[in-house]
DNA sequence: GCATTATTTTTACTGCTCGAAAAAAGGTCT
DNA sequence: AGACCTTTTTTCGAGCAGTAAAAATAATGC
């Protein structure tokens, strides 16, 4: 049972995470600054930042750089992160390849290896021990580094444990069954947290696009999956507070298509891209999916489809459809306002629209509400790795750091 | 902006909230309990009591009646709410009845009014004036309760306002459009809270079973209306945090069963009442709904259904399946472990099980997972008014009564 | 050089929780 | 009846974090 008991130690944890918090979002700052966004006294950032200083987490910068020269008063000075205070090791796992990270504490990427995997990587090696590879050699490539590398965090696809030890099932082969994430704790002592791509691509698009920051968010990949994440007022909501969802295999049709993870009807089925593929070359919709598609195969059925292609027109259609109505069914629930589409079928959006649209002009709340707003945002990758980023950093900032023990603070 | 800062006062109000709460949900009880319950010191505890017992929010109980007569030691004197302390008055408000009610601040029924309403009820008298009314009424007839009358709540259906001062949508006639709520809170004085029913019979169920109190159960109400609520490990969720949801009218088949809300397809179609009746009927499911369907009409169905009937068992069959496809694409979004079905509806449970297990088996999730436990609770009412009552109360402690200011603590 | 302006630090004070010890309130035993 | 035991409740001093206001600091402008 956890205490939820409020003393002057859980005050200064508060406190101190505020601080944090608005420098995670908002750069490197002055102390006064800092007070206005928090609220605190300034004599209260003040005795903070002394904590904070002599405990290294901090450091005020050198060049205090006025951006006017006619600034009149005492020049502020700012306080950043300092970057050697932790180090963090992400990794992000696809279908055909892991991308592993080494990020310091103020968020500047250090080193980076990328690897191929086929459906036999999983079946060769033991995904803790495979990870564990990883990690040695992102060490040993910057040893500096390895003496304060506090965190590891994955992202993954799948269903995940109740424990967030490892995945009950994934569409990574072999990847589901084992608990690696805690073998990986194991091996490594460090903590390691696995995320779900979906929930990463909410948490990114919040940090990427700053007007988007606080307002409610659904954000859907489309590609050679279908995956969403929710974003409602800055807080990341859904299954098992893990702010997980499985929006690609939530139902679209009863006895539908087939879909890749066994099941019928799936939203995947139709609006993956092997879904879309499978519609538009009229192939049976119970036929097993393809195991992957070419990138540029996917490019040219939306051009395919954009030229005015029947076919592959109706490929779309279905799966916009199969969108929209998922998106309406999810409306149910949560009210976003926005509405982000990412990955590659970012790209056919004009295409997917109007069925979306007319799918949710189909249901009650968007009837009553009107209809979110619908945008596109081409690239993936950049939201997934800066959401695994910023949420691994901000964990660190609100467990580790917001919580250490002051000195003496004389 | 919400100021975040945590200080002297977050902290007395974070733990008066804690032991507020604790008597609230564990009855009166000893000090030494609430410090065990509360992890906060027998020091602490006393503290606070003092300030509670100054000022009239709790009393000591006289009769400490010891459950048995060999225990040893000082007798513990239990400290309970003083029921006078506060009132607050409830509204339930029905397609065809408003109940209200007056209640103490220790959780005692004082009043209740019961009122038919008619479809031109609304139509006839301006909401706010209508709930004014019986508030002057209940206040009439309790005239020391009309002075330390704290709050007002409503429970009712439909989709709310952003800001929760009125309805956007109701099944009730002529109930939306005006922000009764707004009115009603100016004219009396009082805030007003509005709660969908949903809601709060997901809060009712939480306070009614303490099995579940604690566990992660979605609450379905079946019966003229389908509606949902969300207790996921004690935490209400859903639409705009209000925890609102709109299951009943979340899509179960594009272009399907006309609904009464006037959209085609929503779960309600199939499964409220008069869709089963039409169902069962062989109406055509394009045929505006009744506006209302007798209990013992719904009763009857149920009877012929148990007895073999064919046209009754499919009517059954597609609510089953539409609440099924329902709550499968739900837990594409959360992960409850147990489905209550309330209700009248609640009564038909065997008859509609078979196709909501078959529908919940042809999701990904419950593959994964496996099914959740669907239980049934035949009276809705209790769970309602319960609930209702549960929230305003411990709205009540937490904003009002823990954020009193500290007298002189001597 | 000195007033002006803005930022940062220091000082004095308040309120809260906690641990330990003391006090209180019954029952039990001789 | 009175000493003892057990459990509950209160009291007391220490410690810590926050605020407000005053003081110190560092640049600009005349």
């Amino acid at each position: 049972m956890t205490r939820n008991v409020s003393d002057s130690d859980s005050v200064r944890r508060q406190n101190r995470g505020l601080i944090l918090s608005a420098l995670r979002s908002g750069g490197p700052q002055s102390r006064t600054a800092l007070a206005g966004i928090t609220g605190l006294s300034h004599a209260s950032v003040t005795a903070i930042m002394q904590d904070l200083l002599a405990q290294r987490v901090v450091e005020e910068l050198t060049s205090p750089e006025r951006t006017d020269g006619r600034m009149r008063g005492r020049p502020a000075t700012l306080v950043g992160f300092q970057r050697a205070a932790a180090y963090v090791a992400l990794f992000e796992i696809d279908v055909n390849r892991l991308r592993a990270s080494l990020v310091d504490y103020s968020g500047v990427l250090v080193d980076r290896i990328e690897t191929a995997i086929s459906p036999s990587t999983f079946a060769e090696t033991q995904p803790g021990d495979f990870f564990g590879a990883h990690l040695d050699n992102l060490r040993e490539r910057t040893p500096q580094a390895a003496r304060t590398l506090r965190r590891i965090a994955i992202s993954v696809q799948g269903i995940l444990n109740p424990d967030n030890s490892g995945l009950k099932w994934s569409p990574i082969a072999n990847l589901a069954g084992s608990s690696f994430a805690h073998d990986l704790a194991r091996d490594s002592g460090l903590p390691v947290a696995l995320y779900k791509r979906g929930r990463l691509l909410a948490e990114g698009t919040r940090w990427l696009d700053p007007g988007l920051h606080q307002s409610s968010v659904a954000t859907v990949f489309v590609g050679s999956t279908v995956a969403m994440g929710l974003s409602l007022h800055g807080h990341i909501t859904g299954r098992s507070e893990g702010g997980a969802t499985e929006f690609g295999h939530m139902n679209h049709m009863p006895n539908g298509a087939l879909c890749r993870c066994g099941m019928r009807g799936c939203i995947e089925a139709y609006a993956a891209d092997y879904g879309i593929l499978r519609t538009s070359y009229s192939v049976p919709d119970t036929t097993p999916p393809a195991p992957a598609v070419p990138a540029q195969q996917f490019d040219a059925l939306i051009q395919r489809a954009e030229a005015g292609d029947r076919d592959a027109t109706h490929g779309f259609n279905l799966a916009g459809r199969a969108i929209g109505y998922g998106l309406s069914r999810m409306m149910a629930m949560f009210d976003p306002t926005h509405i982000l589409i990412v990955g590659p079928g970012a790209r056919a959006l004009d295409l997917l629209r109007p069925e979306v649209e007319a799918a949710l002009s189909s249901s009650l709340v968007c009837r009553i509400n009107g209809l979110p707003k619908i945008l596109a945002h081409p690239d993936e990758r950049e939201p997934i790795f800066r959401g695994l980023m910023m949420k691994t950093l901000s964990t660190l900032d609100q467990t580790d750091f917001a919580a250490l023990e002051t000195g003496s603070r004389i």
